[in-house]
RNA sequence: GGUCCCAUAGCUCAGCUGGAUAGAGCGACUGCCUUCUAAGCAGUAGGUCGGAAGUUCGAAUCUUCCUGGGAUCACCA
């Protein structure tokens, strides 16, 4: 049994026995030790001594006098104030510690029988992925990795934006500036070759806006008459159309973007279930809002287009299909989450989407709502803030967008530097160097984009990011790796350790304690980044792993240790600790090196 | 203008449903490799938790107002 839940009952049973109340477990609270004061958790008695009818202070030297008489649990207890430390008998957590030793399952929940989709990543095919895509793809995957981890049946689904103006205006340019270039000519990916006509499109469209200015036009009426943008309007009227000749191009230039994609995705180590196309979806949903409007859940207005009323609600009036009967951006999401839903017959939905979009995910929820339909509970948006750079806003117009492919490829290059720099791996094949490289690499780019708390804005240092140590992936890489080489090393020795029983008598050294405590927090720490969708939960919980891990390490010997039982509990904590690690990092999509 | 999000050390970030003297990392300074990987460990310096009220025994945390930053409110997606 967990060590929360067993102290959480016997202070039920004290409580009852000393001051006749029946509390339940939320009505008191037990919280860690600050570092300052001896013991591992702390009663805070302020809020039972108006019930107890005492100072905080004589309920906690009660309590704690009570429960080191009639339980097995408590060595020793110190009130300060109302705050009642305890400090629980080593074999207690010598238990503990065997017992989640022991347990190849630690941590991961049995299926819950529940459902969920995650939409994430969702790029649009004229450009290549960008940093802003990375913290969107990494957020997804680990979402879907924790949410797996606790019991869900997850469903991984990319939701590819492959039509529109956008990629008709790379369409355009390619067609005037083209000359059958194709990735294989220019030896250029596929994603950055159309995503190259499409930065073409946007210069020469600027330069006929401006010469229409010039020429006297106003700025509005420029914007909408160059000839570029008719072009790419014409280009989307006709593929609506079908046209054969458009559909071709539109098909060829989308597949040069997907086996692009498809080099970014490998790299990354990003998979989906399934891929929807909006070319397949985007007239989806008029169906649904034509139901609604039948039911009056929906108006129309004289000429012909449908809204919905959300002021109710604090929200405003939507348009869900446009006079000429085409539909909307929020047209197609009715009517993915309802395709979706058929799909998967999901639970929830999660949407890994930017928080530029909260207010259409509002918008989107409560319609869904409004027409009462039965995924309405299981949907939510999972938010996450924009990445600037030290210069500010990311803009592609500007150029100053951070190419993914690029970012990677640097990322590579410097782990790679580091690495020659240590010299450490000299004896590496050139495959182990490089699978190294790429490991160190891609999980400290990972680890940056992830630690923060997604709501928040992030700030990407290019510097920083490169970093390898303090509050990096590398840092936890390297906790890892330093294990395994003392576990390599104890096998090397003879010393046997993984199935030696744990001698329950002996002094638990406060770091080995520290280190306990921190693993049986596993399951809590998964099952709260599950719940808040937050993955910044464990990659901080990672980062506070390793750094227990190497002050113990840097502090009492392992292979040299002579007490032979605290050799076996110091290589048995290694052991577990690399374990978790790695399956924690796992998680967050970052590999571990067996060495570095 | 309405709505939503953010504000903690010089910089980047933690801080759980209110709890003890607000914590890390980077940067700066000082120690520690004849012993398990120094991509490490230990220590010093650095704070009016944007501001003001309120609720409370107790507020970085909750409420209100204000300031600053960002997003959004398209017959774009």
């Amino acid at each position: 049994m967990p060590m929360n839940l067993m102290l959480q009952e016997a202070i039920q049973q004290a409580l009852k026995a000393l001051f006749k109340l029946d509390l339940s477990q939320e009505a008191f609270l037990l919280q860690p030790t600050r570092k300052e004061f001896e013991g591992t958790h702390t009663l805070v008695t302020f809020t039972l001594a108006k019930a107890c009818q005492q100072s905080p202070e004589a309920v906690a030297t009660q309590l704690g006098t009570w429960l080191q008489k009639n339980t097995t649990l408590i060595e020793s207890f110190h009130t300060v104030k109302g705050f009642l430390n305890l400090q629980l008998k080593d074999a207690i957590w010598l238990q503990q510690f065997h017992d989640i030793y022991h347990d190849p399952h630690f941590g991961c929940c049995k299926p819950n029988g529940q459902k969920i989709v995650v939409e994430y990543s969702s790029p649009n095919t004229n450009k290549p992925l960008h940093l802003g895509h990375l913290r969107n793809n990494f957020l997804g995957h680990a979402i879907s990795n924790i949410l797996q981890a606790v019991g869900y049946d997850v469903y991984k689904v990319n939701l590819v934006n492959d039509r529109g103006i956008h990629i008709c205006k790379s369409m355009v340019a390619y067609q005037h500036w083209g000359n059958g270039e194709t990735p294989q000519s220019s030896d250029l990916k596929g994603d950055h070759l159309v995503g190259k006509y499409y930065v073409l499109f946007d210069k020469a469209y600027k330069e006929q806006v401006t010469a229409l200015i010039a020429g006297g036009t106003s700025s509005e009426e420029a914007a909408q008459q160059a000839p570029l943008l008719q072009e790419a309007q014409g280009l989307l009227v006709r593929w609506e159309a079908g046209d054969k000749s458009v559909r071709d191009l539109w098909h060829t230039m989308n597949a040069w973007v997907y086996a692009g994609f498809e080099v970014t995705y490998q790299q990354l180590g990003i998979t989906f279930d399934k891929t929807y196309y909006e070319s397949d979806t985007y007239h989806l949903g008029k169906q649904i809002v034509q139901e609604g409007l039948a039911e009056g859940v929906f108006y129309a207005k004289q000429d012909g287009s449908i809204w919905v009323d959300l002021t109710p609600e604090g929200l405003d009036n939507k348009l869900l299909l446009r006079t000429n009967g085409t539909s909307v951006y929020i047209t197609q999401d009715l009517g993915t989450v309802a395709l979706r839903h058929t799909d998967f017959q999901a639970d929830k939905m999660v949407y890994v989407v930017g928080n530029e979009q909260d207010y259409h995910f509002k918008v989107l929820a409560s319609i869904i709502h409004r027409l009462g339909l039965p995924y309405a509970a299981g949907i939510h948006h999972l938010s996450y803030g924009m990445v600037d750079l030290p210069s500010g806003k990311m803009k592609s117009r500007e150029g100053t967008v951070v190419d993914a492919d690029e970012l990677i490829a640097e990322m590579i290059q410097t782990a790679e530097a580091h690495t020659h720099m240590l010299g450490k791996i000299e004896d590496f094949s050139a495959a182990e160097a490089q699978q190294l490289y790429r490991t160190l690499g891609l999980g400290a780019l990972k680890y940056f984009l992830l630690r923060v708390d997604a709501q928040k804005r992030l700030l990407f240092d290019p510097q920083a990011s490169i970093d390898f140590k303090g509050d990096t992936g590398t840092f936890i890489q390297y906790t890892y790796a330093r294990i395994q080489s003392v576990l390599h090393k104890a096998q090397a020795q003879g010393l046997s350790y993984r199935d030696v029983p744990l001698s329950h008598d002996i002094a638990l050294h406060p770091l080995a304690r520290d280190l306990i405590v921190l693993l049986t927090a596993c399951p809590e720490k998964l099952q709260e980044a599950a719940n808040t969708y937050a993955p910044s939960v464990i990659a901080q919980y990672a980062l506070d792993l390793a750094k227990g891990y190497n002050k113990l390490y840097a502090t009492l010997p392992i292979l040299t240790e002579a007490n032979h039982a605290q050799q076996v509990l110091r290589l048995q904590l290694s052991d577990l600790l690399a374990r978790t690690l790695q399956r924690i990092l796992h998680l967050l999509g970052i590999d571990t090196p067996h060495r570095m």
